[in-house]
DNA sequence: TCGCTCCAGATTGGATACAATCCGTCCATG
DNA sequence: CATGGACGGATTGTATCCAATCTGGAGCGA
């Protein structure tokens, strides 16, 4: 019975957290190691969760130089948030038709947890359940390989996501939205639901776009220079 | 100056290799110390290169039991072309106001290079002139991340794509249309150029669903369980 | 015959050791 | 002062070794 994690499994999870919360900032180089020995493991399986992560397009790498996080630029998140909307609407719209009245129910209930986690001012639960929120309708469309290139969008932008929910201003909004969701799935509405999730994809690029240019990140070492 | 690849690279490479060609076959388990003795390296570069066909979706892992080529059901390879479909359709539209009558040219060079590899019989070459080709009218949407998610898609039935090219009525048909294609880029008609691609597509997955079902493959070792 | 437990071999997972490469610095040279 | 080349520490890349886990079959009993 495998209960337990493999190394690099749990050394992938906590590699997302450091991400997410930006104790891995844009830039850095991710130095062997001393995050495996933060983590306490050694380096082999550290670099198959390197490896995974870059092919994810979370973290660059340059052979003989090593393992950065991805800094985007405005237009890499343009483009992720562009795809997204092409996606995300195409799973929406198969995915409401599919549900039952009791898959309503448990996404109406994901969506208190988001607000639970809120108001525990717990970032990292914040944004799991935010997650689990949005894939519960996306995985519902019963397409496989299309949640898993939307996972990998919404991962890519994780690195910047961090920020987001400090402000109070846009985790009531992000209820609002949430709740008006809801709403229309219940009704089945499908035009107003990818409506509404339009609208609140738009709120949130806005918002990280803002926080993208006025960085003045100092990275751990170096910066990645251009392919040589 | 990095001309020297690494050993991941190098084993990644011939991994593909012979993914597409079928000396991997669908089901098999990758044996890691007979593969690695295979390419003359070590267990560690070969993992990494398993790690990141895993994260393609190429391999499907299970801890503790080792790395698989993936068995597409119908319905997973369908939703692949679905997938490819609108994202295909989305690159070639943001991509024909970008070309010029250089990049035209270009693109009609390749399409040369998959009819000459043809000729030769040389299907490695011909599935990666092919690839050339598409891509150079992908890759000129400027958008590096929709480039990316299609690689992974297509990559995804590289292993059922084999046998494709095999039949000559297959390649006649192939050179054709991309003729088409190039007529329609010249002309800057983009949405004749997104009918004949979608079209070109559809025949390409009625020839690999039909190399779906009458298989009867026999795995190199086991056959993955489903999730314990 | 069927189902179960346990053991041995095969295979994968991870740690350590060493080789290859890179990068910043110092110094010589023009 | 600028430039280039060589040295050394830091970091990554790979091989080897051992531990952990799984698989399949032998043996046994119902």
């Amino acid at each position: 019975m495998s209960v337990r994690l493999t190394a690099q499994d749990a050394v992938l999870a906590r590699l997302r957290d450091d991400i997410l919360t930006g104790v891995l900032g844009p830039g850095d180089q991710l130095v062997q190691e001393a995050l495996a020995e933060r983590y306490g493991v050694s380096r082999v399986p550290l670099r198959e969760a390197l490896k995974t992560l870059e092919s994810e397009g979370q973290l660059v790498y340059y052979p003989h130089r090593g393992y950065f996080v991805v800094e985007l630029s405005v237009d890499d998140l343009r483009e992720v948030y562009q795809l997204r909307a092409l996606l995300e609407d195409a799973a929406l719209r198969a995915a409401v038709p599919a549900l039952d009245d009791q898959d309503v129910q448990h996404i109406s209930t994901l969506s208190e947890e988001i607000d639970q986690a809120a108001a525990d001012g717990d970032v990292i639960a914040m944004t799991d359940a935010n997650r689990r929120f949005h894939f519960a309708m996306y995985d519902a469309a019963g397409m496989p390989r299309l949640s898993r290139l939307l996972r990998q969008l919404w991962e890519a932008t994780d690195a910047y996501r961090a920020i987001y929910y400090q402000g109070e201003a846009n985790r009531h909004r992000v209820t609002d939205e949430h709740s008006a969701m809801v709403l229309a799935l219940r009704a089945r509405d499908i035009d107003r639901l990818v409506a509404l999730h339009d609208e609140h994809r738009t709120h949130s690029v806005a918002v990280v776009e803002a926080q993208l240019n006025p960085r003045d990140h100092i990275p751990h070492r170096t910066y990645p220079r251009e392919n040589p």
